[in-house]
Formats: structure tokens, C-alpha cells, sequence
DNA sequence: CGCGATGATCGAAGCGCTTCGACTGCCGAG
DNA sequence: CTCGGCAGTCGAAGCGCTTCGATCATCGCG
């Protein structure tokens, strides 16, 4: 009487499927799924018939079925001074490892606020979160644990316990700088760092690298000095006169803000310092951007793709029930390049 | 028998606000949808149970029933070359904008390539779809045509044909930068492009500037060059020496590169043409850059929110079954700041 | 040689929603 | 009054998939 396929024209159904392979439809799904044994001789019989038939199952109707949506949400906000282009290393990042466990991305701004995080919960259109720059006193967290979504921050709060958390160890990679220019025998130093705004927000990554700076400064009895850095040439002009008129002495700089690199340089350069003969200076950066610097710039990488992968798996491993770590902090891997070498001898 | 709760303990179904507010579920959904008209006094006092209960339609049910997935995909290939944080501004507005049509936005990188796309389409993921970073010769465009969803385009490919295509005018871009300069006495200039892989790649955008560009200055009589240029400090240097070497007499410049707008500013000033007494400039890039440089530029803005808003719309009309045009181009407008002045007298 | 175990498959019952036709009062026109 | 029509609501039939028994051979073992 009804004509077996849909209204719209064209569309394959597992039902389609199960009468060109001659089984069942629950013979098809558990071929796809593998839920269940399945002779060889189906399964091939199936698998030819789902490809000669191009058939794809319908995303509402599986995520109706099986409670699983094999979306994850990416939570991403876009606030004033962040970096653009790294967060969308993470973000690619993201988007690929999920594919490869076949999960799609649902992207998030931040401008729905909690109500978006309530929303995406209730209605079941994903599965997981994934939460980009995370806040010291972040307002999605409290939330974040109302729900019963699985979800993985990249970054770290003030309070962590009961989050998996994701990112590179910034207060290690502080302290690497550090390291670095104490063995390369500087002994006065500083800190170019991100825009007072991400400070003042309370971004994790920031503060750490800042206190990694200053601890392992005060152990090793280095004169150090750090602050924020906006990002138009004339800030970052100002600054850099700001720090050599006080520590007139300093030979050693660090920078964590992608933005001035090449004008930090262009300012070291404009006050007669030359890189690295009188400054030498290591970047908290992405290798592109270190690399593409004038002299290449000793770094420490911000490996984006790793975290990105990483927050994935974790994600996945925690849909599939399996218990996670809490935080997974990368080791910093600081790059020697030719930005950075030994303190010239102090002037008599 | 069967508890009537689902196993998902805490979810709240459509039933149970059916309940709460003693009616039938499907007066509930035609309250939400408003397909058919309900009293007053009912509307509320289900929309009031829906508040109570915290009621969130399930996604995939909706989906399957409604064939409606309310997401819509944002294919945003990554590509070498291009000025992320402009790319970004698009896909926030476009997030931003398809939340007030109540829809989601899923997130594609380029990588899964064609079959992608027809994943998107036969799993009805989403309803429709939004590509960026259009090439003048896209390999997803045969693709989309094939599939029945409906799709805008950011950006213009080289046939247009029966697509939907939105995006600044950028050939007249082009040409309003001359325009500018010319009116200002200027009679020899230049265009700094994007990195050679832009152009190779045959992006429309920064071709159609560069057509522009040279048509109306050609037209105007005036003297002029167009090439690409690199991202990094050195690379800008030297396109700055060699556009300068050919003609010693230039007084007018156009760049159409977000990355080096400073370098270029930097590059002139170690050749020592001052801006805007020897050299003017306009831009073709995002507002907030402009007014960050010394001196502030005059330029053209890329009007990426508006872009973006504007792709959603078409879509959602589409998506409803309207006829939409073909191509929305956006006239540029150019804002005078302080790089650019009346061209010197020339020398004698 | 019979019987429980095992492997492979099927059928049917939902998952939570939308939508279509049907039903019920109630109003105004005849 | 009576009855067609309409506003407002209900019930039930799916949408395409997963999953839980149930079924049916087949097989090893006592």
C-alpha cells in the first residue's frame, strides 16, 4: 500500500540496506556496529550492499536509538588579547581526532553563556564537551558539573579536583625560560607577557607561566621583573623602553604573546640591543611563528595538536565509561635556536 | 508495567510536560512549533510546565520526525596563507547568527574532503550548509550541486551560477583604494598582496582586489604594480625594496595583507618614506587593525560579521523554501584615517 | 544418540518527537 | 432550531535506528 521509501526521494534507509544484502535490519545495524558476532560471509555481503547503496544511517534516528548523539561540543570562547590562530590550531586539532573516532564538532561561542551548556545537555545533541580557555575562576564550571555530560577542559582552573584537565605545563615552561638563560649565565631577566586582560581574567596559562618565571628567578637569585604586554607596536615599544630604562643591565627576555614577537624584536633592535649578542631572548610560541622570526627564536612550543588529540581521546575514554586522569599537564620541550646565547661579560 | 520514565533517569520528555500542564503531547508540540493555533490559556500554561520542568527537546527525535536537524555546517578549510583571526570573525558571526534562527553549527575542517559533504547529506547532520574560503575553481562545488541541501557561499568561485554566493566586493575594493589614492593627486602605486599560495590557489578574493586594483588604475592613467607578499619581517623588507627600487617615484600603496600591515609600515620607514608625508596607504583588512597602526590606516573593512550574518540568512530563507539572489556582494566603504594625504609634489 | 552450549540471525518493541486526520463544542447563518 | 464551519485539542501513526529476547541450526561431549 505505502510505498516503502521515504517521502524524501532518495534516501536510503537500513531497511534498503537489509533487503539488498537479504538479511534484517538488525543484521545491518549490528555489521555496522559490531555489537554482535556476525558470520564472515554477511558481514562482506552487507558491507558491499552499504557501498553500492552509498547508504549513511540517520544521524537523529541512531542518536534517538542508542542515546549517543557522536557529537562532541567545542566550547570555545572568543575574549579580547587571546591569540586567534593558536586557539585554532587546538580547534583543528580537535576536529580531526574526533573524526578519526567519528565523532562530528558542534561549535560553541561563549555568548549564549550557561544557558547554551543547559541546552546542549537537556536536548542530547552531544555527547561530551570540550572547554577552551578555561578561566582561574571559571562561571561554566560550576555548571559543568550539574550536568552528567563527560567533558575535558583545556586549560586548568583554580580548583581542578573532580575535571580532567588538559594543556602544557606553562608553570614548567615559566621555568624552563628560566633555566635556559640561568645556564646560558643571565642574571638579570624578564617577562614579556600577554595583554593586562588575560591576566585580569584570571586565564590559567598566563598567571603559571608568570609564577613559574618568578619562583624559579628568586631560587636561582636572578633580578627578574614580568608583566603584561598589549599588542600594538606602540605598547609594545613603551614596554620594552619601560623594562631596559629600569633593569638597564638586563640580558635576558622571555616572551609569552604571540602578537609582539616581531615587534618585540623590531623594539630590542630600536634601543640598540642586538639579538642575542646583548639580549637573548626565548618565545612561549607556536615553531611557525618562532621560526619565521629574524633571528629564529629559541622557544618553547605550544603543541597545540597534542593537547587538541589529547582532549579528544580523554573525552572518548571517558563516554566509554573508562576512568581518566584528572589532569594530564604536557612537559614543556624548550628548542635552542639562535635567539638565545651566553650573557656577554657585565661592562666595567 | 514499564515505568515511564526512561532509563536516563532525570531526562524530560515531551510527555511529561504534556502531563505537567494536562494535555496531550501533541498539543505541546504544536505549542513549541505554532503549526496550529492553540488558546491562549493553554499556551501558557504548557510553556509555563516547559519552564518548571526545565524541558529541552530531545535533538535527534526532532530530527527524525521533523526532518529538520536545526544544525547547520561550517566547512572552513584552513588553508596556508590565509589571516586566521579575519576567518574566525566570519565563523563567530555566523555561530551567532544561527543561534537566533535557533540553530547549531557544526564545525568542518577540509580535511575529510568530498566525502564529507555527502556524509553531511545522507546522515542529515545538518539541514544546510555554509562553505568558506571559496576557490575560484572549488572541488566541493560540483559536489554541492549534487547534493539537495542548500548551501551559501562565502566567497565567489569562478561560475556562480545557481550558487549562493555572499561577500565583499572586491573588485570594487580594489578599485575604491585607487580611487582614493588617485583623487589625492597620486599618479604611481602599488598593491602588496596576500602570500603567493593565495593567488596560486585561485582565491577568488584576493584576485578580483588585485583586478581591480590594476583595472581602474589603468583606466586612471596612473603607474602601477601588483604583486604577492609574504608573511614573514624579511620577506616584507624586501618586497618593500624591490616595489621601491622599480619606482623610486611611488607615493601610493594598497595592502591587501592583514599579517604585514605593521612590517610594511616598519619596511617604509627603514627605507625612509614617511607615512603619509612621502607614502600614502590604504588597507584592505578588519577595522580594529587598522586603527591599532602608527599612524592609523585608511581603509577598506572587511565586513566579516556582516558577511557572516548575511550567508545565515540566505540560508534560512532557503532552508524555508524562498527564492534568494544568487550573489550578494557587499559595496566596500573606505574610512579616511591618517596614512594616507595628498601626494607630495614631485620632485625636480 | 541425545542434549546443552554456542554462533548466527531475525522480529518486534521502543527511543521522543511531529503531523495528520478526527473529534468536540460553540457560534452564526439560514 | 438546525447545521455547516471553525477554533482548539487529542490520538495514533510513523520517522530510521538500536537492542533485547527468541529462534534455529550446528556442534562437541558424555
Amino acid at each position: 500500500m505505502i510505498p516503502r521509501r521515504s517521502q524524501r526521494t532518495g534516501v536510503i534507509t537500513i531497511l534498503d540496506v537489509a533487503r539488498h544484502a537479504g538479511v534484517a535490519p538488525s543484521t545491518v545495524s549490528y555489521v555496522l556496529s559490531g555489537k554482535r558476532t556476525i558470520s564472515a560471509g554477511t558481514r562482506a555481503r552487507v558491507l558491499a550492499s552499504i557501498r553500492t547503496l552509498n547508504y549513511h544511517p540517520h544521524a537523529g534516528a541512531r542518536a534517538l536509538a542508542s542515546n549517543r548523539a557522536n557529537v562532541i561540543a567545542l566550547v570555545l570562547p572568543l575574549r579580547a588579547g587571546m591569540h586567534v590562530p593558536v586557539v585554532m590550531q587546538f580547534a583543528v586539532s580537535v576536529v580531526t581526532t574526533a573524526r578519526e573516532f567519528d565523532q562530528d564538532v558542534l561549535l560553541m561561542t561563549a555568548d549564549e553563556g550557561p544557558d547554551g551548556l543547559r541546552r546542549m545537555d537537556a536536548s542530547a545533541l552531544v555527547d561530551g564537551l570540550i572547554l577552551m580557555d578555561v578561566e582561574l575562576n571559571d562561571a561554566r564550571i560550576p555548571l559543568l558539573c550539574e550536568l552528567d555530560r563527560p567533558s575535558v577542559l583545556i586549560g586548568f582552573p583554580a580548583e581542578p579536583d573532580g575535571l580532567t584537565c588538559v594543556d602544557l605545563d606553562f608553570y614548567r615552561a615559566g621555568q624552563v625560560c628560566v633555566e635556559h638563560l640561568a645556564r646560558l649565565g643571565h642574571r638579570e631577566v624578564a617577562l614579556i607577557g600577554a595583554p593586562r586582560a588575560v591576566y585580569e581574567r584570571g586565564t590559567g596559562f598566563a598567571r603559571r607561566t608568570m609564577t613559574g618565571f618568578l619562583d624559579l628567578a628568586a631560587t636561582l637569585n636572578l633580578a627578574a621583573d614580568a608583566g603584561p604586554c598589549e599588542e600594538d607596536p606602540v605598547a609594545v615599544e613603551q614596554r620594552v623602553g619601560e623594562v631596559l630604562a629600569r633593569r638597564p643591565s638586563l640580558t635576558g627576555l622571555v616572551v609569552h604573546n604571540e602578537a609582539v614577537v616581531d615587534q618585540l624584536l623590531a623594539a630590542l633592535l630600536a634601543h640598540g640591543r642586538r639579538v642575542p649578542e646583548d639580549v637573548s631572548v626565548v618565545a612561549i610560541c607556536p615553531d611557525g611563528l618562532a621560526l619565521r622570526a629574524t633571528p629564529a627564536l629559541t622557544s618553547v612550543l605550544i603543541p597545540a595538536e597534542e593537547v587538541g588529540t589529547q582532549a579528544v581521546r580523554l573525552l572518548m575514554r571517558k563516554l566509554a565509561g573508562e576512568a581518566v586522569p584528572d589532569s594530564s599537564l604536557l612537559p614543556p620541550r624548550l628548542t635552542v635556536r639562535d635567539s638565545t646565547a651566553a650573557a656577554p661579560l657585565p661592562a666595567r
